[in-house]
DNA sequence: TTGAAAGCGATACCAA
DNA sequence: TTGGTATCGCTTTCAA
């Protein structure tokens, strides 16, 4: 900054001004400080910079995976809101583990964000201690519940479990799987939510779940389907934790010359851009991840700007929707 | 750090150093200070230790889409090699575009990071420009270049491109189709080595190119062999610039009782996880991302730690390697 | 509208 | 092994 000042022929301070707060300087020295900037190639020291204004125009984002597609959406809904403002969001990548995340919310604060965006509500109570003691906004997103370090926005999972589990069963459905891969928090709930909706109903789950350690993919639906099929061969409708293992499955009964839906009716979750595609396209439960995104990200630059005055409701449950589709239903 | 310090009776020096040199304080006063940092729950300010360290621990990662399977291993393989390393990632998603890219590296070089990994060759020159005023190492990755800024690690696009028709074309095809959607520069490589292989062989691809400028997802593979079906009914093989328009196009055969490889054989590219297990399985061009990721890393790395040794190869071409699978020949 | 001085929170160098 | 001092690059008063 100290060259651009030389070369301008002004003090350090101008320059400052003219970069911050441009309307502050001259026309006559703005031009000829912008001209100077470009020359040199100046870069602002964006940590120097933060560490002066103690304003750091960061945002830190925590998301449990990247593999996914669930989180593109939402990523891309928060930085449409928080880069035009100006704010730069760090992202940590914690692969759905919570000393991952604990670690990341860390090694985030250290940046001195002006506030937190979190998937989910399962912190560990010392990524709570944390974030709390940090004084900034908090959003956690994706999920709900009764204890929000600060803001929250998501949807109740067990509810949507219960939901596709209703579905089926209004579809006919009395034989009804569940496949559930890497037991995330929110896979989880929509598990026990399948649980009891299947208990309310007075069905049997014995043999109809599958499961898995490892992260979902679609060859994984394939393997977890075959499974309970020759567990229960009576069968007739999935409901899977995601898209990934739904797409599996479809592709399990194509291997088999199951029917879809007349053999085998199949609901996935989330409703990835892939399911309308699909033959016959897939039936899903649809979360609005963009939505969230965008509502965090607007809460927390309402807050920034605002100078604190906080939303004036902290907390929604934006829920979720059934995409009928062929999986499940034959066209009219 | 100054109410540690008064917290353990030692000065604010000695708490930097119990934090960021262990072994140079006695065990007393270093058990003092870790317990009075974990009672304040202080974290270090990343920003003012980094401005007086010249030290960032930060290394700008730009990547031009999440969306895709594509940059997920990728970006995992680079973050097993830095983050164990003490070294933070900072990625910035530029969505294909070179405007954003810019701002991107811009931005990104505000925090100083200690190296710069891009994805692609094509930065404008005002990117390159920046890059090179930097001063840090810089690795571009997955396309290789005459003329990099810096380190390269990639594939050749076209010969990739090539080597599908020429795949094919042995396989007996003469009729083969092009799908490519949003043009980015690696996907108009591929494309251009599909051209050129075709003219090569003496092959008209007439009526054989479907293009889409919308960014790609299944449902348009399916939308632009329709369209080339109806142009051209005896079309015998499809290449496509990636794996969702070659799933897409899978689901279009299954929809027209179309049977493949029989009617048409298919080859997609990436070979994402979910081509093992669709019906049939997709034959797919498969690259080396993971692998581009971690020597891209770990290059860096070494510079930084053998103070600024460089590798003997500054520039790798990794290939890429056909697995034929079920789309494009009948098992044996 | 411009500049001088103080300081953001930490680290490096030197001295004790 | 510990502490004092200057400094990293910039922004924020405050004064001119």
């Amino acid at each position: 900054m100290a060259d651009v000042a030389a070369r301008a022929g002004v003090s350090p301070v101008t320059v400052s001004r003219a970069i911050r707060h441009p309307e502050m300087v001259s026309d006559a020295l703005r031009a000829r400080i912008d001209a100077a900037v470009h020359t040199l190639n100046y870069i602002p020291n964006h940590l120097a910079s933060a560490l002066a204004s103690t304003r750091t125009h960061i945002v830190g984002v925590v998301v449990p995976s990247l593999t996914n597609g669930v989180f593109d959406d939402y990523l891309g809904a928060i930085q449409d809101v928080l880069n035009p403002a100006g704010i730069q969001v760090l992202v940590s990548n914690v692969r759905y583990s919570e000393i991952e995340e604990e670690r990341a919310i860390q090694t985030l604060l250290g940046y001195h964000p002006e506030a937190m965006i979190l998937a989910g509500v399962d912190q560990t109570e010392r990524s709570r201690q944390m974030l709390r003691n940090a004084g900034v906004p908090v959003v956690q997103t994706m999920d709900v519940t009764d204890t929000p370090i600060d803001l929250n926005i998501g949807l109740d999972h067990a509810a949507a479990g219960a939901a596709a589990v209703r579905y089926l069963y209004d579809l006919g459905h009395r034989r009804i799987a569940h496949l559930t891969a890497r037991a995330d928090p929110r896979a989880r709930r929509r598990h026990a939510g399948y649980q009891r909706a299947m208990d309310e109903l007075g069905l049997s789950t014995k043999g109809l779940v599958g499961a898995s350690p490892r992260p979902s993919d679609v060859a994984m639906g394939g393997e977890l389907f075959a499974r309970i099929v020759a567990a229960v061969p009576e069968v007739t409708a999935v409901f899977t934790c995601n898209d990934d293992l739904a797409l599996g499955t479809l592709f399990e009964c194509q291997r088999r010359g199951m029917r879809v839906p007349d053999e085998l009716a199949i609901i996935g979750f989330n409703d990835l851009d892939y399911c309308v595609a699909a033959v016959p396209p897939l039936t899903s439960v649809s979360t609005e991840r963009q939505q969230m995104g965008t509502w965090a990200a607007q809460a927390i630059l309402d807050i920034i700007r605002g100078s604190g005055r906080r939303p004036r409701q902290p907390q929604i449950d934006v829920g979720f929707s059934i995409k009928a589709r062929g999986s499940t239903v034959r066209a009219a």
